[in-house]
DNA sequence: CAGAATCCCCCAAGATACTG
DNA sequence: CAGTATCTTGGGGGATTCTG
């Protein structure tokens, strides 16, 4: 039974890199998801952001930043003073976002209890006594 | 400027494993999404699946459709035949995910012009002369 | 305080080959 | 046809150290 299409067909599989994939590859990167809802609360600082989100390490923070940065999500602003200090914060753009990931969040959220279920009957039945 | 809040707060970044990194973990994986919107499309055999997907290899996609499987996203169907004929297609779970999916895969493609911009602006910026 | 630079380890995943 | 089994490698990412 084909089923009512919901999706765009993508975007050619081509042989390079596909826009769609270049941004799931972010979101699934380990940390740039976890870095924008974080920051959705508000902006912060660069240590307040290792204290927000204690099982990163200042140098996997520092690149995702950047990368968030490169793509726009997210703006860095440097106060001048001594010791400098930086804040980061959504972008309209970043923020756009948002509502996508919430609604992602929420079926993760919603459906988690129906996924442990599967699994629990998968991993039952699956093995060969 | 702190902004409204448009996400529940995560699950507390718990030692152990998020069930929302759970889900966004498998999304981000090389191949699931990509699976996933090829078998909304109806339901396909192994084979297919190798054509429909080229560049997948047979290792990896037996592997993820596992995956998808273990989790209750996708159903898979052995025809007792010879040769076998292996089926797979969405459950209603992994087809409630398709909206979801299709809204991610809808801002990725909408805003994929604004983020290229944003890198070029980027990258001409950020080198030291 | 906010990073950049190095070193290093581990495993995701490609290539290849074999099987019920 | 629909997979496993084995081998091998690249690079993601942690720990640690250095700087403006």
């Amino acid at each position: 039974m084909p089923v009512p299409d919901p999706l765009p067909s993508l975007p050619p599989t081509k042989q390079g890199t596909c826009p769609v994939r270049d941004v799931l590859d972010r979101l699934g990167d380990k940390w740039s998801t976890l870095l924008l809802v974080t920051l959705s609360h508000g902006a912060q600082r660069f240590n307040a952001l290792t204290r927000s989100v204690p099982d990163i390490s200042r140098r996997m923070l520092a690149e995702t930043l950047r990368q968030l940065e490169r793509d726009g999500l997210i703006w860095r602003e440097v106060a001048p003073s001594t010791p400098p200090a930086v804040s980061y914060g959504l972008t309209p753009l970043g923020l756009s976002l948002m509502p996508v990931l919430a609604t992602l969040i929420h079926w993760a959220d919603r459906h988690q209890p129906a996924i442990a279920e599967a699994r629990v009957r998968f991993d039952a039945g699956a093995r060969k006594p």
